[in-house]
DNA sequence: CGCGGTTTTGAGTTACATCAACATGCGTGG
DNA sequence: CCACGCATGTTGATGTAACTCAAAACCGCG
């Protein structure tokens, strides 16, 4: 609770639950699971700004006198563990800092190109990434709920839904719990594009039962 | 051209035109213009990233050790200078750097939220506010071109035209040559939303025409 | 069982991409 | 000087991906 003295144990976020402002007086590494980083412009409302995934630090920006108001909340029941760092250090967790935002900016940029289908394919992957490390054909990883990948991808929830079901029907997802997902990472990798929301896609709906 | 003697004097590049390589292996500033960060995961295709506004440092990324091929592209005519730090002063610009890069991550997140005309707006004004410090009615400033706008904001070209079209006849556009344009800042901020392409401005269009 | 919250599905509408024609500027060479 | 090419921007017609709204199905959960 007191600022001034930092948490030296591992804290624990259900999915959903925000970090407060008061926990980002300290730096943390987001041990396990994804969360979500908002930032908010003088007088805007928060928008979703770009993702935290396992072995980032957390904070630093606050660290080095940003004046962002930023807030954190996370997609998947996450384990963050303090960073307490001085001088030589710091200067270490620094140089990293600037290497994982590059590619977290890469990956949001991604996150936001191109037709929906392929961005959830973007997103389901760097999930299955960022569990497994071996890259096993078939993953099974927790994800967020349908609304926060919508607002991720700047898409309607009901259009990512739409793009799950194609996925199920050509066999790249094999489960799909409510926070949970299976599918093939492999052969979703190598498909270049999800049919999704094309005219053919909708056709083949149709010819398969038919067929 | 020797990668291993820095060159001490300031560069200069025409709008289109890229920073060779062998350049980054040292740092620079940014010190008028703009130029767009791409960045090429292994085997994929160059692909937008983030901007680059005056004031920023170019080439930390490297510096810190990021395995990551990035190439520059200049937008509009610019400026660089060389940055020669060591120990204290690279502190102080790794932690420069962390804020920037986060500041540049938010911008290309909103430059990808919404409906093409608010994301065209934004562009606009982060051109417009990189150039005027105060906040004058009417801006004048170098834009990129079409094509990269087009890219920039993942739109197609002809779309990113109707909008400045739209933009040209309610007035919030002055003047538009084909590198430079000139617009009322002030009152683009306030709007809202653009019409730009919604059903109404189309009618709004042909009573034009019939008042 | 009924009840809030989430996901799915469907029908209608719209913003945007695509394609193709056309305009404009600009340098190069006749 | 005009003719020509090339790059860049504009405009119109048309199709489609994705949004909207609304209703149904699916969950745990008390």
């Amino acid at each position: 609770m007191n600022p001034s003295i930092p948490d030296t144990l591992p804290r624990c976020l259900t999915a959903r639950e925000g970090l407060a402002t008061s926990d980002l007086t300290q730096l943390w590494r987001l041990q396990a699971g994804a969360m979500r980083i908002d930032s908010a412009q003088a007088g805007e409302p928060s928008r979703f700004m770009r993702l935290a995934l396992p072995g980032d630090v957390i904070g630093v920006e606050k660290w080095v006198g940003s004046d962002d108001a930023m807030s954190l909340r996370a997609l998947t029941p996450v384990t963050l563990v303090p960073v307490l760092a001085t001088g030589a250090e710091m200067m270490h967790i620094l140089m990293e800092t600037v290497v994982v935002a590059h590619q977290r900016c890469r990956e949001v940029v991604s996150l936001r190109t191109g037709p929906v289908s392929q961005r959830v394919k973007t997103l389901l992957l760097m999930f299955a990434d960022s569990v497994n490390l071996d890259a096993k054909s078939t993953a099974e990883c927790a994800l967020p709920n349908l609304s926060d990948m919508a607002d991720i991808l700047d898409a309607a929830p009901e259009t990512v839904s739409r793009v799950f079901g194609s996925m199920r029907r050509l066999d790249y997802l094999q489960d799909r719990k409510p926070q949970r997902a299976r599918f093939d990472s492999l052969a979703l990798r190598a498909q270049a594009l999800i049919p999704g929301m094309t005219a053919s896609s909708a056709l083949q709906r149709s010819q398969l039962v038919g067929v």
